[in-house]
DNA sequence: CAGCTTGTTGGACGAACGTACAACAAAAGG
DNA sequence: CCTTTTGTTGTACGTTCGTCCAACAAGCTG
């Protein structure tokens, strides 16, 4: 039998190679927390060598940042789809959007730690302060629509999606650090009476 | 003039040299995250030699536990404080509590360093975990007892005390990392307005 | 003043870190 | 098949980390 000399290595396109790197950093990062989460511990867990770190990403920081936006995009899209499937209405949309995020793969200890670690990044570093303010804003942005889209006039709107949005994520936090606290079915009971406090009622 | 040979170190009784330790930790936190929490930073923060901190505390998640431990109990007296302050009423207590929670030295970036950096020790220790269970428990205990007094019925405190809790901690942690995407009044507005909806309201 | 207790020091030690870079090899082009 | 390109490797370097512990000295006791 032929000995076949396998490649020692694959080369892969510059943006699947990051894209491989930032999972890898998500993945440590729920498993060790920021304090695991070195340059040689996300190589390995990529299966690459510690060097291709630098080689794409200036230092650990700019890569949990990556990684923190790329979390907060699959976020956003479990979101949207959640309410793509809602149907047409409009509050049920809202609803749908505020319950999934309690679903058990949103409101999970995994994804905290990617937050977690961005947020220490936050409060040192200006460039990614303004990273946070702008994924923030566009969260705010998306609940805006489905609010207005409930019938909340646009003079309140900006009030109305603050108080949403900090009732969720403070929801959605202590649902991560305390998972036996209180149920998943609790949060969004919680979320939902609180919106029908701030949404017109449906017209009959 | 006669040269004074001056002690090279002053003893401390092991409680206080505890808490200037917790408290040059919380410091630390609050400059460099938890990142520059090392145990040499903290040491050379408190004024001492490093090997101190392994004296008094096993690592420095230990002190980072208490240092959170420390900072909870502050912005409880704070919060202590201003309930007391606010008079007799049930309502104007309840309300001092919640407008508390964003006072300028509650809802800080320095604050928050030590809170995100405990946050980071829940997900991997799970005796960490059960401290934040606990003090949180004791956060909305105390607050239960101020709904209780607002007349909100015994079947829905739970409910209401994990709600208020939830809105007040999301409004809080945004307010920390992004200072300028909306005013603490425009906190402690949402906050109040939110308890009118769950409070019943004051006999006329 | 001498002796004892022990809080405190400060450096030694190995491990792990981030960084940088020369060598290597996989894939593409001629 | 040879050359070129460049993604990738692996290592070496200096730094910083946590831990440990023998020596020191502050303050109490007698």
């Amino acid at each position: 039998m032929r000995k076949m000399k396998e490649p020692a290595f694959k080369r892969a396109e510059p943006d699947a190679r990051r894209q491989s790197l930032i999972e890898a950093c998500a993945r440590v990062l729920g498993r060790a927390g920021a304090a695991g989460a070195s340059v040689r511990a996300i190589a390995q867990e990529a299966g690459v060598s510690p060097g291709l770190v630098n080689h794409y990403f200036d230092g650990v920081d700019a890569l949990v940042a990556a990684a923190y936006a790329h979390v907060d995009g699959m976020v956003t899209g479990a979101l949207d789809k959640a309410v793509g499937d809602a149907g047409p209405d409009a509050r049920d949309r809202l609803d749908a959007f505020v319950t999934a995020s309690f679903a058990p793969d949103i409101a999970d200890r995994h994804l905290l730690a990617t937050w977690v670690a961005f947020w220490g990044l936050v409060t040192a570093r200006p460039d990614i302060a303004r990273q946070h303010d702008e994924q923030y804003a566009g969260f705010r942005e998306r609940l805006e629509g489905l609010l207005a889209g409930c019938g909340v006039p646009a003079s309140e709107l900006r009030r109305a999606a603050i108080a949403v949005t900090a009732l969720v994520d403070g929801l959605w936090l202590e649902l991560c650090l305390s998972p036996g606290c209180f149920a998943v079915e609790e949060a969004s009971g919680i979320a939902r009476r609180f919106l029908d406090t701030i949404v017109p009622p449906r017209p009959a």
